[in-house]
DNA sequence: CTGAAAGCGCTAACAG
DNA sequence: CTGTTAGCGCTTTCAG
């Protein structure tokens, strides 16, 4: 910078004018300090200026698995926001694992993020809370938190399971299993309330061992899967709660040799890239992630802009795809 | 930090000292140290420091689409590779735009990071070049970098392209089409050039209009295929060069009710959750994807560590997967 | 073994 | 409209 400031025959303050297109500049100045910016191909730092401002315009998402498509997808769209808005985004995975999580808030913090948008890995004594009422900007996504005071964003989980679960009943279904998420977090818990909701509104009463709560794992779904088909009193359908659950379940199922629909209904959340494609049979409600991101991006910018905003919780509502409708909503949404 | 060294009683430079694990410090002064940083919950400024020493220790990775599942693997690797190293990631999505790379590497640089791993999104006149000639550690993954000297990670194209059409021919096929990606990457070129290789050596010769070179996206793969199915003439096999393209081949297979294996047989690179499980009759060549991102990190972390090493070109096998051992691929790659 | 002091590159008063 | 100056939080000589 004393180097522009030099070539251009100004001081580095006037420089500094320039960079963030301040008033107060003469336009020939301006003119002459842009032309030392090119020649030396100056780029400012960034790291010197969060320091002295005390934040940056980098925005912080801490997501649970990378490599599952609903965070992706989710990414995607605070990106996206981000990007419109020139905040940049700062990706992490904390692999459903707290030391991880705390681990990677700590050094969001350290290095200044303006705000961060979380998918919590468990409801209760997070870590968010101390960051919180540190002033730090924050958005819980996906999965509430207990005992804070946030701005958040989910679906309906307990409705989009009832319809599910209501819908696999009208196909005939009595006897429905469910693989669900573990019970800390509030997808696994929300979307168990509704399953059993739909069953008891239908004067249908499960058995115990036809439920599993598990970690939401490919391979947990593959496990429970494997145990409940091989029984000889098999459910005639599963409810499983995620995506990778039903990965899971859906390779117990053709490990099994059995197909979908005519042996064994499925029905499950998210909708996956070609699932709905290739399975036409599978029940499925599908989340709008594309907007959840963006809502979560566009509640952390507005509390950025404003601190003292009241927390919102906006609760999205999730689709359940007709087996007719499964390809032209996989269609729309490949479109995007 | 001056705080903790009030409350210690001693000088910040002290406290830098314990905070870096430095020697020349009395046993009891450290302890006293790390209690008044417990006391206060002080977390060091990643920030200042960077400024200080000019480098960070972290990484960035630029991939060209967050939402593919051979980049959000590889990401994966990455850090967990960078993770052992106490490095952390910066993921950016260059959405296949060469506006949106330059810009991010520019923000990159500006926040100090240590070196980049970037998917290039066209290999001639790329701003890597600069970037390395001012000495940032860097290092391309998946596309190489053309008229350029840099450690790079590919895998064998050309070899797994051939294999795979070979193989496709060994079940009779002769009139083969081909969809794939963009020229101007190294990927899109190099596969071409082996499926070439491959009909000239079985002495075929591929019809002009059979031949699709298209951006690697979802929705060119679907329209060049539903070009390619609806001629009267439709070939009885399709290769297609990336994962998206292969989905969006997949629609337009399933939209014309054709089936897969049966009324065509189709070949792709990259493995996708589901799509082996699911379509066993897909001649798969599968990437490792895994050791690319961690072979690129490992790369990445020693030129951090000696700028002065020769540049490596690592290239790693692809695996072709038999039609019987799909399955056991799958089972075994979920397993991670 | 410990402290004082300078300075990384930038911004924001405050003067002029 | 422009320059001077102090200082963000840290590391790192150099003295003691």
């Amino acid at each position: 910078m004393q180097e522009v400031a030099r070539v251009a025959g100004v001081s580095n303050a006037t420089v500094s004018r320039v960079l963030n297109n301040r008033e107060h500049v003469s336009q020939a100045t301006r003119e002459r300090v842009q032309a030392a910016i090119e020649q030396l191909n100056y780029r400012p730092s960034r790291v010197a200026r969060s320091l002295r401002v005390n934040r940056s315009r980098i925005l912080g998402l801490l997501v649970s698995d990378i490599q599952n498509p609903f965070f992706t997808a989710l990414a995607r769209a605070v990106d996206d926001v981000a990007f419109q808005h020139q905040y940049t985004v700062f990706l992490c995975n904390s692999d459903e694992n707290t030391g991880k999580e705390a681990l990677y808030l700590d050094l969001m913090v350290s290095e200044n993020v303006a705000g961060i948008i979380i998918t919590p890995s468990r409801e209760t004594d997070s870590p968010c809370q101390q960051l919180i009422s540190q002033g730090l900007p924050m958005v819980a996504v996906d999965r509430r938190l207990l005992d804070v005071d946030i701005d958040t964003v989910v679906i309906d989980n307990v409705g989009g399971a009832y319809q599910l679960v209501t819908n696999m009943i009208a196909d005939g279904h009595r006897d429905i299993a469910a693989i669900v998420g573990s019970q800390t977090i509030t997808t696994g818990r929300e979307r168990y309330e509704g399953y059993l909701k739909a069953l008891a509104d239908h004067g249908l009463t499960p058995r115990p061992e036809m439920i599993f709560k598990v970690p939401p794992t490919e391979s947990s779904g593959y496990q429970s899967a494997l145990r409940l088909l091989q029984r000889p009193d098999r459910p005639t359908a599963i409810f499983t709660g995620n995506n990778l659950l039903t990965v899971g379940a859906l390779r117990a199922v053709y490990e099994l040799n059995l197909r979908v629909g005519e042996d064994i209904a499925l029905g499950t959340f998210d909708e996956m890239s070609l699932m709905t494609l290739l399975l036409p049979d599978l029940n499925v409600v599908a989340q709008p992630t594309y907007e959840i991101g963006s809502v979560a991006t566009q509640l952390l910018l507005n509390r950025i802009a404003d601190p003292s905003l009241p927390t919102q919780q906006v609760v999205l509502k999730p689709t359940l795809l007709s087996k007719d409708g499964n390809l032209a909503y996989y269609r729309q949404s490949a479109r995007r």
